[in-house]
DNA sequence: ACGATGATGAAC
DNA sequence: TTCATCATCGTA
C-alpha cells in the first residue's frame, strides 16, 4: 500500500492537491543515502492573477517551469541563500505550483530542502524514482479535523491575493 | 528587529 | 549595466 503519486495525481486543481499532500511522503535517495519524511505543510500559488506567485510576471527563464506539465519540481534561490521546492501542478500553461514548507519534524521551506539536500539542479525535473526525488503515498489517512488552513506566508506584498487562505497544514 | 547573500526581472 | 526586490533563517 505504498506508491509514487503520479504525473496525473498532480493533474488537478491545485487547492485539492495541496490538502492531499498532507500525509504524504516526500523521498529523496541516491545511491548513498535516502531520506523520507512526511508532509506536514504546503502553500498554493494559482494562476497567472494570483500577485503572491511568480507566475503573475509571465514566464521568464525561472519561472517557465510553473507553465509546463504538472508533477515537475519547481526550485529556486531565495534570499540569495535558500532553496524552496514546489511541485508544478494543473495543465500545461496553467501556472501553478505548491510550496512544500515542513515536513515531520522540520519547518519551514529552506530548512526542508536543506535537510534533503535540494539544490537547484532539481529544477525542472520529473518528481519520479528517476530523479530520485519524489512523494508516495504510504496509506496514511489523515482526517478534516487534522488539518487546518491559513494565509500564505511572506506574501505581504501581494494585495488581496496575501489574504487567501492557501497554506494547509496538520494539526 | 535585523543582517546575510545572490539570483532575478525591470528599468535605464 | 544598475537597482530594488525577494514564497527565509539565525541571531539578538
Amino acid at each position: 500500500m505504498k506508491h509514487i503519486l503520479s504525473q496525473q495525481f498532480f493533474n488537478r486543481p491545485t487547492l485539492h492537491i495541496a490538502q492531499d499532500l498532507l500525509g504524504k511522503f516526500l523521498v529523496c535517495k541516491n545511491r548513498n543515502s535516502s531520506i523520507s519524511g512526511m508532509i506536514t505543510e504546503v502553500e498554493a500559488y494559482v494562476g497567472s492573477e494570483d500577485k503572491a506567485s511568480h507566475a503573475s510576471k509571465g514566464a521568464t527563464p525561472r519561472t517557465k517551469v510553473m507553465f509546463g506539465k504538472p508533477g515537475y519540481w519547481y526550485v529556486y534561490l531565495v534570499y540569495g541563500m535558500h532553496h524552496c521546492l514546489n511541485i508544478v501542478t494543473e495543465e500545461k500553461d496553467y501556472p501553478a505550483a505548491i510550496l512544500i514548507r515542513g515536513v515531520e519534524g522540520i519547518s519551514g521551506p529552506g530548512r526542508v530542502t536543506k535537510h534533503f539536500k535540494i539544490n537547484i539542479h532539481f529544477n525542472n525535473t520529473a518528481a519520479s524514482k528517476k530523479t530520485g526525488l519524489w512523494i508516495e503515498d504510504r496509506g496514511l489517512v489523515l482526517k478534516p479535523n487534522h488539518m487546518k488552513r491559513n494565509k500564505r506566508i511572506g506574501v505581504d506584498y501581494a494585495g488581496k491575493w496575501k489574504n487567501k487562505l492557501w497554506r494547509f497544514s496538520i494539526i
